[in-house]
DNA sequence: GTCTATAACGTGATAGAC
DNA sequence: GTCTATCACGTTATAGAC
């Protein structure tokens, strides 16, 4: 007999299920691209619960859509607004933990860029990141590194888009990187394996 | 009194305002997000012409994603096979002609990754895009510096992964890029002016 | 070639039985 | 809570007049 053992109500598991089914199309194929009964089907369900337990499509996507981008800025913050890592560390922390994450969900990058592109600022504005980041130890860290002379660039925002560029973009360019070096799915991976080392030291040789 | 002036017939006038159209509103909405209704409004057009100027939505769409990805790939073939130009010299070009394209089509590369994620394979199939770089000036001049020792890293595909991802990457989260650095458009284009000329520096740095 | 009207179909959502 | 059947609507595509 089991207790009821958590504090928050978790959802139904058909609720759950449901969700996580229009995760992983959402973020296949889109808001615009995805048709509720790829969702059901998915689920294994009947499309006539989706408008049960979410209202509608569009309420679903959201509630996705939020999730899928706070785990995303979480990453960041967690790393950034460590007060115990150097700024060095920050860069190789930053580099594993988004890597493994976007190995486990390759679609992520590539899902929020468009998404946030189509139903743009509203997204955004639900979400603290911009002074999440902003004001982070790292930025600060970044900043005195950058008084001291010991970094090329002052702007810390070319930093970042550097590194998660480097991160980032070969998740988003996947298909073309894997016909241009004639990879097949798991020689991409050991390429991003490799990264995930040599990152943080390509970051630090480009701004020494 | 205007001679016919081409040789190759340049379709109607209406043919190719419809084609614009449709260009921009699929870059700007992708495939599944946008309606003919659109692109028809767009081009100032009726409905009834887009099918009878191109026979269905895909196939229209196919038109202008194949001129897409053809213009993308163009503008790296050019640079990577001039046999007059330095590796350090080609390197400094595509970044220029890069930020200057995607300056002037801001939804060009996210368009793209999205479109080819969706419809895979066989927009790639078209292009002998694989083969052109393989094979190019650019790759074999890089080959060369490696075995003499003066590029750290053998694999050139990294080194295309990070020349790209520094150029495209900011483009294609210029929404959330904006917001966290508190940029307006004019402030966003600057900073893209300033890395044309620093991409360069970097992944020269990144290198060595 | 261009237009209006409409057909044919797909999709989001709901009613109502169980 | 779950299912089947169906509605209401938007969208692509075409027929047919001009």
């Amino acid at each position: 007999m089991r207790a009821s053992a958590s504090k928050k109500p978790p959802g139904t598991n058909t609720e759950l299920k449901i969700k996580a089914a229009a995760r992983v199309v959402f973020h296949k194929k889109g808001y615009a691209g995805t048709r509720t009964r790829d969702i059901a089907t998915e689920a294994n369900m009947n499309l006539a619960l989706l408008n049960y337990y979410f209202k509608s499509k569009k309420h679903l996507f959201e509630l996705v859509m939020l999730e899928t981008v706070t785990t995303f800025f979480q990453t960041m913050g967690f790393v950034f607004n460590d007060e115990s890592t150097s700024l060095e560390k920050k860069i190789e922390l930053v580099a594993e933990k988004y890597i493994e994450l976007i190995m486990k969900e390759p679609q992520l990058p590539l899902f929020m860029m468009s998404e946030i592109r189509n139903h743009g600022a509203s997204i955004l504005e639900k979400l603290p990141a911009a002074n999440m980041i902003l004001n982070s130890v790292f930025i600060k860290q970044f900043k005195e590194a950058a008084d001291k002379g010991k970094i090329s660039e002052p702007d810390p925002i070319h930093f970042l888009m550097n590194i998660m560029g480097l991160i980032v973009f070969p998740f988003i360019s996947s298909p073309m990187i894997k016909k241009i070096g004639k990879l097949n799915d798991h020689q991409f991976d050991s390429l991003m394996l490799y990264r995930k080392k040599r990152i943080p030291v390509w970051v630090k040789a480009m701004f020494k």
